[in-house]
DNA sequence: GCAAGATTGGGCCCAACGACCTATGTAGGC
DNA sequence: GCCTACATAGGTCGTTGGGCCCAATCTTGC
């Protein structure tokens, strides 16, 4: 019995040509989805054994998509691909219910391998291995160990889409004073010096969606 | 005998599975590069029929590397790999030399059809050819008539490389008032209100390197 | 419960930024 | 030769942004 797959990544490309080399390797696949919202649905009504999920994508990212599909179809196993090792990608991403990860620089072989453990991992990752999991993101991710907070994601992303501290402060119901001190904290924690590095690096870190 | 094809991307997820692809399709994969140097060495060692480039590379980009090969051995197609159908894109690359291009949100038939095509392109696209690809990538990108010229480019590199005006001005040997003027026309062309949105504008159309 | 950190907010300062205006020299196209 | 585009540079103006201080409230973990 082949293991079902599932794919969700916004970039056809690499969709398709994934999806050949899956099933070069004897993988069956399921499904495909373009956007964070389409793989929540694909992934409940296809029940695949599991899903290999980008984390940046439109709609909603792949983070939250794992944690929507974890909660109510928990023994979908969901694999994240980033194009960095993020620590705090990572760590939200095992908290979301993920079961491992890929750089999306891995050679194939990886990918194959840590789909095939995938299938025979518990449905819940016990902490032992969720720690060795975000040690080695952290040996790979290096320096970063500053965690970015949820709000300061929140204002980060307003700034990505194109909003100025008074406009951040109106959508988030806050002050231009707290949009500011949000911003000086993001600027420590991912030595940025201005917005505009600080957004760059955070796209780079996969934390916000670039569309 | 088989399509001689090689792969410069510099996303190895991506590369392999196209690799797979491909061999599935009966093309052979002569070689893969990860930069746009080894793009251009290993392209000049191994002459293959057709080369499949990204635009966005380190080291120099998919259309520098298409120029130099092109140079050197005008025997060997390119055919360009985008994110998005930008027309300043898809006309440096034919200028460069490049015999087609292809958005990679692309079918993967629609991929191999254009591998095939390549073949059997002259060398040299002719004007014609040239203007359909245009024409063709202006449909497909719409409102982006804007052209940013080659002094804009340098000084959104800076600015996405971290500098300031002052130091974009310092490193350019222009004055700060230059660099802003620049800033002022890259904003009305690229449709930014400000530098951060102008970077990822262009890193969202692939002008600009992201590392 | 206490400590740590997240979130909220304030004030002050000065540099940086972007909008709007004009202007000169230098290419390249017709 | 003229015209257009590019690159260069200046001025002024108001707004924004970031550094550096501080502090209240609230949540979370231990």
């Amino acid at each position: 019995m082949s293991i079902r797959l599932m794919l969700a990544d916004d970039h056809r490309m690499l969709r398709e040509s994934l999806k050949r080399s899956m099933l070069d390797e004897g993988f069956e696949v399921v499904a495909e989805a373009s956007d964070g919202l389409e793989a929540v649905t694909l992934a409940l009504e296809h029940r695949p054994d599991v899903v290999l999920m980008d984390v940046t994508m439109p709609e909603f990212d792949g983070v939250e998509a794992t944690r929507r599909i974890h909660e109510t179809a928990p023994e979908v196993r969901v694999v994240m691909l980033t194009m960095h090792a993020d620590q705090d990608v990572v760590a939200a991403a095992i908290r979301a219910g993920a079961v491992g990860y890929l750089v999306k620089d891995c050679a194939f072989e990886e990918m194959a391998a840590t789909v095939r453990e995938a299938v025979d991992t518990a449905t819940d990752v016990s902490p032992q291995v969720a720690a060795t999991m975000l040690a080695e993101a952290n040996s790979l991710a290096g320096d970063d160990d500053s965690v970015i907070s949820k709000r300061e994601i929140e204002v980060l992303q307003h700034i990505a889409d194109g909003c100025s501290t008074p406009e951040v402060a109106d959508r988030l119901f806050i002050s231009q004073k707290t949009v500011k001190n949000h911003l000086a904290s993001i600027y420590s924690k991912l030595d940025a010096r201005d917005r505009t590095q600080a957004v760059l690096q955070a796209v780079r870190m996969g934390i916000v969606r670039l569309y």
